[in-house]
DNA sequence: TCGATATTTGCAATATTTTGCAGTTTAATT
DNA sequence: AATTAAACTGCAAAATATTGCAAATATCGA
């Protein structure tokens, strides 16, 4: 193991959770907690994170919600947001629904990537705000009081106006034949019209929620460019989306 | 659970609902009500909160100015703010602008009021929609990071679209000559827009800026119907600005 | 490849911090 | 004034930090 590689993995571990724990890296990584002290006193003295009695947490309380909400199968959204970023390049026009998982995909967001970012949800134009370098346009309308996003006819006209590179879609169901669906018909329109607003769409689902259907249908699966979930791309459980134009990641 | 993460908790549970219960934070934190009240000591002594019999209360949720000065603001701010509340009634469409002022008439809305309100401020929109009975419209576009309100161009577009009836403009610089004035280009811009907008135009302020003047002109006092200050109408401060049709509350 | 040198790591002894508890004092409420 | 809840104090146990040191490991020039 080498010092480099602890240092990326406490790092990493800081910004998923904000904080690391000192016993429990040390365990996890099979090295004595004097090691990682140490780590952490270089992490810290490099301002990399702030080192703290029994671990360290990360600098910036720029979090809005250091207290956030209780995100349900954070693990898994955190890997597929790690792998939803890689699709992301310098200089793009980026669409996000809303969603815990492009919550998180928003709060970690490299800051050093420069994105113009529309998005109709609160929350999420909340994260994007403390990115540097990241352009965020709030798609307005009617806000939604439970999914906490811009909802109705003037959204719907905001988004025809704009063309996106490439749109995150949080994704509640998708289902081989059935393709994704909503239980919220007015979710549905949003997600309908960011799907016609952008070249490349992204389906950001975990695995729990592959095969579910809801009630109202928002597109065919083939209309999904890239599925990303936290499964390895051959594991057979995807086999049944990955047929069709669909790519996996 | 590391005392930093605590403290962060606490103070974002201060920043939230401007106060915290010690014996609540403690059962929520699964620790002992005197780590608690050693946090809420530290914290005090740093200055990030004010601590209080039972728990902690917030020093004014602008803590990055001088500390003293804001108490007082945040109580004269609540005064104002209960005052400009007697000027709402069911069913009127409401124009907010933002700022400190609007962001506690937003919290202090009573929930049984029943409200249309547009606002282009994110964190104005997060406490509208925790109201009941007020159906929140967020006027969007390119958001402004320091200030977390749309502006620009579009922003501009959508509120010449709205008729409201009353309009709460955050106000930063009252002069009876030199009128509304701002320091930021694109606020003056929207705010202008807001009183073209709107039947009626309500500037609450703090006594402490009145007289004061900023760089850009938003509009003359004359366009303002009610100036609310936490002074009483007929303190002689005021006598400067209520001699035209503007009306003190 | 070898060996000298520098760096890293783990360990042990000691110091410090954190935390919860018990007893007492203080403050709020009726 | 009586009652109750909360705050303060001192204390001890547990967890964590620090320091110095020796062993292990890596680095680099010849």
């Amino acid at each position: 193991m080498l010092k480099e590689e602890r240092h990326r993995i406490i790092l990493n571990e800081v910004r998923i959770h904000n904080r690391v724990l000192l016993t429990d890296i040390a365990e996890f990584l099979k090295v004595s907690p004097d090691t990682i002290r140490r780590d952490i006193k270089i992490l810290h003295e490099r301002k990399e994170l702030k080192k703290v009695h029994g671990g360290a947490i990360s600098l910036g309380f720029n979090n809005q919600s250091t207290v956030r909400p209780e995100i349900y199968a954070l693990e898994k959204k955190t890997r597929i947001v790690e792998k939803a970023i890689t699709l992301l390049k310098d200089g793009q026009v980026v669409l996000l629904s809303g969603g815990t998982t492009n919550f998180e995909l928003a709060r970690l967001l490299p800051p050093s990537l420069k994105l113009v970012c529309f998005t109709p949800s609160l929350p999420i134009a909340g994260q994007l705000l403390s990115k540097p370098n990241v352009e965020t346009i709030f798609v307005g309308g009617r806000l939604s009081r439970d999914s906490q996003i811009a909802i109705g006819g003037s959204t719907l006209g905001i988004l025809s106006q704009i063309k996106a590179d490439i749109c995150f879609l949080g994704t509640n169901s998708i289902h081989p034949d059935e393709g994704l669906t909503e239980f919220d018909w007015d979710i549905v329109q949003i997600k309908k019209a960011m799907i016609k607003s952008s070249r490349k769409v992204v389906a950001p689902c975990i695995s729990e929620k592959l095969d579910s259907v809801r009630r109202y249908k928002i597109c065919d699966i083939s209309e999904v460019d890239i599925l990303v979930t936290e499964l390895h791309p051959s594991d057979n459980r995807l086999d049944v989306f990955g047929s069709g134009d669909v790519k996996l990641l």
